[in-house]
DNA sequence: CGAGACTTTGACCGTAGTCAATTTATGTGG
DNA sequence: CCACATAAATTGACTACGGTCAAAGTCTCG
């Protein structure tokens, strides 16, 4: 039911992206080119482990921060999305935590990109960037240690949506969600059986629909149950 | 059964602190007066909002980040202990962070403690506490995402001990734990009850006793159960 | 000594997990 | 383009971990 192909952006939706390349030197196109000559490319399903600890941007594609425990266990702290900054190494080996690619993922040097910008605007734009990201490990923890699966089921798509809507990947409403339900279950603390029955249920009482491999969240009904939590703003 | 009274550190309980006051400039005796005349203190069970956001040391005593639902529920982040590094303000006044001291504390301005220190060090000090941090919010989203109960507590039971051993707050392997079963089960995302039931049966496994508020950790056999996660050094 | 906070216990309930089988994509090579 | 192999989604039956409710017991402190 959720979809499990892979996002290709077009052009348009990386927005974002651009916008934080600077505009004052050298001919756009040659920037441009220069950019792509240096993205790095990862397949669906891979680790991206680099040995030299780097802020990477991510272009396009979906990425998740895994751990596995010895068991087999597995906890999703995270997923990453066109837009966002991720530290690559360091952590990657120590077997601590995993990045893992769910889609085609393009990644730019964090640096590169803020070539010809101001240092110190780049360093509150990478500063901001962390914040945001420790607010989100807080809503996780929020979201498995204080909602009831539905709830969890709700304000994690309701996350997902505003994050991909920012960066212009939320058409109508709806958007490609390369996740498959028993990662999800792996992000929420539950299980693939409750995830699935959790997803049907929201189905039915109208909530979300999907259709070829996009999902939709339908009136801001859900939020109301999501009031539970603190998504405060956001609109459909 | 567990302590609710508060810690109140003898002077031998803040090596660590000192040691990054810098030993160069001034009389010992001068700078000491001067870094404990502009210590803030603070009563068990109050919030710490600080208007400007500041990085604060904790000399003494124990904090906790909590959000608290709208409906009550209650979710606590992490336990802030001696020695570590906590950004007041900023985040606090959203309802979205709050910080909750658990016994009478006392918090030194960072800035301050690191004056007459190598900038450079001070900055890479502060860097190893935010990622030291991020690693404790990952710890604890698979704690109470991919852990029993059991595991739950122990593994949080094993995380202050070894913190508190590190500040030379632990005596033979027993150490004063200010923390209420109701705070322990908001922070583990079980129910009082829950929690209760499963101290009492670690107890009579052996694997902790209490003893006038304070709480020891039994034999690392307690490590085994924990083998699920990702605690590896340590020892008693 | 009394009030309030904290802990403990029992009885019962329900959300979510487990196991296992079936159905439905998705994808690959011939 | 089809047959088969594999991954993912679904469903049912049953279980259990942990929650809820309520009452009683302890501890602290003014």
């Amino acid at each position: 039911m959720l979809a499990s192909t892979c996002v290709h952006p077009t052009a348009k939706s990386r927005p974002s992206i651009f916008h934080t390349l600077g505009s004052d030197s050298g001919s756009y196109a040659d920037r441009l080119h220069q950019f792509w000559k240096q993205v790095e490319r990862f397949k669906p399903k891979s680790t991206i482990s680099d040995s030299t600890p780097r802020l990477m941007a991510v272009v396009s594609g979906w990425i998740c921060e895994v751990r596995l425990l010895p068991d087999g266990r597995r906890q999703i702290f995270s997923f990453i999305l066109p837009g966002d900054v991720v530290a690559t190494g360091g952590f990657t080996d120590v077997g601590v935590r995993e990045l893992l690619t769910l889609t085609h993922v393009e990644l730019a040097d964090a640096a590169l990109m803020n070539a010809g910008v101001d240092p110190a605007l780049a360093q509150a734009a990478i500063a901001d960037a962390q914040r945001e990201r420790e607010q989100r490990l807080l809503d996780q923890i929020v979201r498995i240690g204080r909602l009831t699966a539905k709830e969890r089921v709700l304000n994690l798509l309701v996350e997902l949506h505003d994050r991909l809507d920012a960066v212009g990947l939320v058409r109508n409403g709806a958007f490609r969600l390369p996740v498959t339900q028993e990662l999800f279950a792996d992000a929420l603390g539950l299980s693939v059986v409750h995830i699935n029955r959790t997803l049907q249920q929201m189905r039915r009482e109208g909530l979300v629909s999907f259709e070829a491999g996009d999902i939709q969240l339908n009136k801001r009904a859900a939020l109301a149950q999501l009031a539970a939590c603190e998504v405060a703003a956001a609109e459909t």
